[in-house]
DNA sequence: TCAAAAGTGTTGTACTTACACCCATGT
DNA sequence: ACATGGGTGTAAGTACAACACTTTTGA
């Protein structure tokens, strides 16, 4: 068709957070509740639009890190998941969210007196049980996102991105408990992340933790990728396909 | 800030399409040649605009492979790789794209007089050695695009995607064998896929291929996930970590 | 009868689970 | 002393690589 000038239509682009940490042995997730409308007053991941023209897609999802959570992006684990682009998704228009996963330690304490002040920590339990719904298609994000998270605890170091260093392989038993849903027997586990060559190197001390013998500290070692994995138990009840 | 009425910057979306198909036991890549700037002349990954405001993501990648490779959706394998949105990545302007994996088994001729005219298959080999450079951040797409399917082959029936129904287990083991990059025991392999249950159903006949004792016929079964997995051997030579 | 591809058996090693057991601490 | 959590030993079971071997075809 010559002399046709069609152009390609135009959208939004939005990027939006899965924030996991574990807090009381519990894996939760950070949500914000919506101050303006759509939803408003109903909780969704935190996130927002590009800021302008010329900003990086993983930058927003920094930027985005810090302003609603106040977490630094440099210190976390943060990795892509996905774009999600269902017309309707958002009623504001044509909306495509890249949605990225992001694991923080629990920190010192969180984040009094910034703006991230409306974000609050949800136990995935309650979103799991549809006791907390989430605006948009944020459920969908949330799901894919725990699995991603499930998924790499098997075969790569993410685990340790749960942890402050040092800590003690009982710490890190309890991310793979709470990320996975299921209970582990803490003799086998003990060998197995340490069969892994460069996945833990001890640091020195040990830590008392009121009753029972003291613990050998560890950190994060070199390796990313585990081999052997560490490979969830097949959930047998379910029998998943 | 009362009375702000800033407002996102609005972007251009694209998909991408990164397709294999296995040909003379090789892996190769469905590229076109670029008739428009920029990179005109050069070769790029098949894709292109989302149509109009109301499309789905998955519908323009759908799109695209019938207009741009006359394959029909329906019957591939076709999942989502993943956002890319560095800013620069397209002379054009803000793109950002959406890059989709689809596999494609060797089917009765490609596309003669469609548009889908300068649509080539590359071989893999040409593209990691560098003979062939394409266009934009496409060499990242199929980077992606190739971990992304050889790591599906473990655990997942992605390698049927490849075969047309029915198909012998040395067919199979040619897939694994071209995405893989590595040879496999055909005696091991043989035992492996079979013992999988559900991953294949035999397909009644034989198949005489000249020389040789006849092979079984199989089909993809129902199950979807492989357990246990078929793991690849580990590079042991190239080290990685 | 031979080469070639399909398919079966077997053995040693590696990894896992399950659980008995010992160790070091606070109360 | 004893409860509690940390850490070690070990045996049975499963999966796997390696490779000897048999089967069934075309030439």
């Amino acid at each position: 068709m010559p002399g046709d000038h069609w152009t390609p239509p135009l959208v939004l682009l939005a990027v939006d957070l899965v924030i996991f940490t574990l807090r009381e042995s519990v894996l939760q997730v950070l949500v914000v509740e919506r101050g303006i409308e759509p939803f408003r007053g109903a909780f969704a991941l935190p996130g927002g639009f590009l800021a302008d023209e010329n900003e990086d897609v993983a930058a927003a999802a920094a930027r985005e890190l810090q302003e609603e959570a106040a977490l630094d992006a440099a210190e976390l684990h943060l990795e892509q998941l996905g774009a999600y682009g269902t017309p309707g998704r958002d009623p504001r228009g044509r909306v495509i969210s890249v949605a990225y996963l992001a694991i923080a330690p629990r920190l010192p304490e969180p984040y009094a007196g910034t703006d991230a002040a409306r974000a609050v920590w949800v136990p995935m339990p309650e979103i799991l049980d549809r006791r907390v719904r989430l605006a948009f298609d944020h459920e969908q994000i949330l799901n894919d996102g725990l699995e991603r998270a499930r998924a790499k605890l098997e075969s790569t170091a993410l685990a340790t991105a749960f942890c402050t260093s040092p800590f003690t392989i009982s710490d890190l038993q309890q991310v793979y408990e709470a990320v996975w849903g299921v209970r582990l027997d803490p003799r086998n586990f003990y060998r197995k992340v340490q069969a892994v060559d460069g996945f833990l190197v001890p640091a020195g001390e040990e830590r008392r933790a009121g009753r029972g013998r003291p613990a050998r500290l560890f950190e994060a070692g070199e390796r990313l990728t585990l081999w052997p994995p560490l490979v969830r138990p097949a959930v047998s009840a379910k029998g998943e396909q």
